[in-house]
DNA sequence: ATCATCTAGGTGCAGTATGCATATAGGTGT
DNA sequence: ACACCTATATGCATACTGCACCTAGATGAT
């Protein structure tokens, strides 16, 4: 049975979804143009604000999603401070932030699955006890 | 300004949950002791039959889990085959596996609030061209 | 004018995680 | 002897993250 696997998962430990920054990311700019800084503030939504993110991230990962034409930039002058760079949503990145959304769904129903393995396993633990 | 980008195009949005495959080793290792070789195996409970792991993700897993002595490991002859390296829970992995439980109840948190903000975002501007 | 501070974006680097290929080696059947 | 399966492990390239740090405009105080 070798030679056959593939995918997995990346990632650290901070915050346990990889990338799951990026669809958050994704849904604010469907919500209309925004840039990084303000971005970062709104990801406040998600619960993100035990495990801020790193600005460095964010930007990082707007410059990828630019990279794959799922969003588009446009440095514009605000009304105090300097520059931001502006991102928008491309209909590409529409559809990769529905892509997102089913895959993530997916993650909910394996998440749920382990928590179902994990309560049936400690519910035998516990009526029975563990042999050996 | 960025010019070392390299690998652009291979962001398959298919990996979820940083270190996910810990948490479902240490459940199974919570079951009784077994190997790397049948953990792999077993591992198709938690829905990860599209999405297998790499043998080589599971030993360094493993690998690590003994260092932090959240497992033990000794030698065993099987009834055919090699040796193997069988693998016990050790009290302090049964409590990282629970902690491992809060942490993945909170990721169910967060991962919901993200579907609430998106299915609300979607139900004020239903104009995505995705109609369904 | 100079300085500190806030806003805003960005880079460098180390640590860590991962996939793939490969290495090693025992066991089993022919 | 050989092929194949079981089983564990390592090397390498790639990738993401957090932290530290850098650039630079705007603003207000001195």
């Amino acid at each position: 049975m070798q030679g056959r696997r593939r995918g997995g998962a990346h990632n650290r430990c901070g915050r346990r979804i990889n990338r799951f920054l990026e669809p958050c990311l994704l849904l604010l700019l469907h919500g209309g143009e925004s840039y990084g800084y303000q971005l970062l503030e709104n990801l406040g939504k998600f619960g993100f604000t035990e495990n801020p993110a790193d600005s460095s991230t964010i930007y990082r990962i707007l410059r990828s999603l630019e990279n794959r034409d799922f969003v588009t930039s446009r440095w514009a002058e605000g009304d105090s401070g300097p520059a931001r760079r502006v991102y928008s949503l491309s209909i590409a990145g529409d559809g990769y932030l529905q892509m997102w959304v089913r895959d993530l769904e997916e993650t909910d129903r394996i998440l749920h699955r382990f928590f179902n393995e994990y309560r049936n396993h400690m519910d035998l633990h516990h009526s029975s006890g563990k042999d050996t």
